[in-house]
DNA sequence: CTTGAACCTCTAGCAGCTAGACATTTAGAA
DNA sequence: TTCTAAATGTCTAGCTGCTAGAGGTTCAAG
């Protein structure tokens, strides 16, 4: 049996964390001891190694939660675990066009700096003109 | 002078964002009617247009607090803008790297799925098998 | 039996907005 | 001038995914 703070070293996870998650219902709540204590066993760590690496992956929290639900009935399909991972998939490719777009606007803004004072820099006339930008729509949440 | 709306559909804002930002000090109180709404002229404009700039190349509004500062003040030098971009072309490389690796992973999961039940499903084994995981460390805010 | 580390609950905070409730103002049409 | 509907006003709470702190209790080792 495992106490909160084992159960956090061995799977990388903040004690606070825990408990975080036992409180939106992603862990389930675990035995006490008489005194009032969190005691865990396997199956917690197993979850919670699940959780934290699929967090790693940049799964947000309720599609983990669908991911654990489908891992709990091993009769289900797999293609609906298959089209969260896609769906994931299509998230970070799309966070890294942004981003590539990003970067080259950035690396455009710097290279021109020249270094004298603020009145003629660069940098902040790209971010005052905006007609030059490329990247307009949506790209904030990168 | 603009009305609070016209204001925010120049600059691709929404209403509630702009108050917010007057609210944090990053736009200034503007002149009101005497009905007590607010009238914006061409400096708020183009000051909200450099932010939304800048937040669209994801500056943190900390650094665009910063940016607006040395804006303002033509005299200084040119160098803290350049490292403030400079800085952030870091975190956006930072992320990219993240990113290239999830994609990896996410990429050999989805490969690998046969499209039976989900007892053997590769999406979920992966998931529950931390020890092929290559994306080890601080990955998660990617 | 004592200590000090680890645990408990509860609340509030971070970024950067977004949404809703409810009241007031404005601009144009009748 | 008066009506009306859209837009504005303030205030509060919520989102994601934790994290930090206050202030109190329990546990295990010595």
């Amino acid at each position: 049996m495992l106490t909160i703070g084992s159960l956090g070293k061995k799977t990388g996870t903040k004690v606070q964390t825990i408990r975080y998650y036992e409180q939106i219902g992603l862990m389930p709540e675990p035995g006490r001891t008489e005194g009032g204590q969190r005691r865990y066993g396997d199956a917690e760590v197993d979850r919670l190694s699940f959780i934290r690496h699929a967090r790693q992956l940049g799964f947000p929290l309720e599609a983990i939660r669908e991911l654990l639900d489908l891992s709990d009935n091993p009769d289900r399909s797999c293609h609906e675990a298959d089209s969260i991972a896609r769906r994931q998939l299509k998230q970070v490719e799309l966070r890294m066009d942004r981003l590539k777009a990003l970067q080259t606007e950035l690396k455009r803004m710097i290279h021109e700096c020249s270094g004298g004072n603020t009145a003629d820099c660069k940098v902040l006339e790209v971010l005052r003109d905006h007609s030059e930008c490329l990247t307009d729509h949506d790209a904030i949440g990168a």
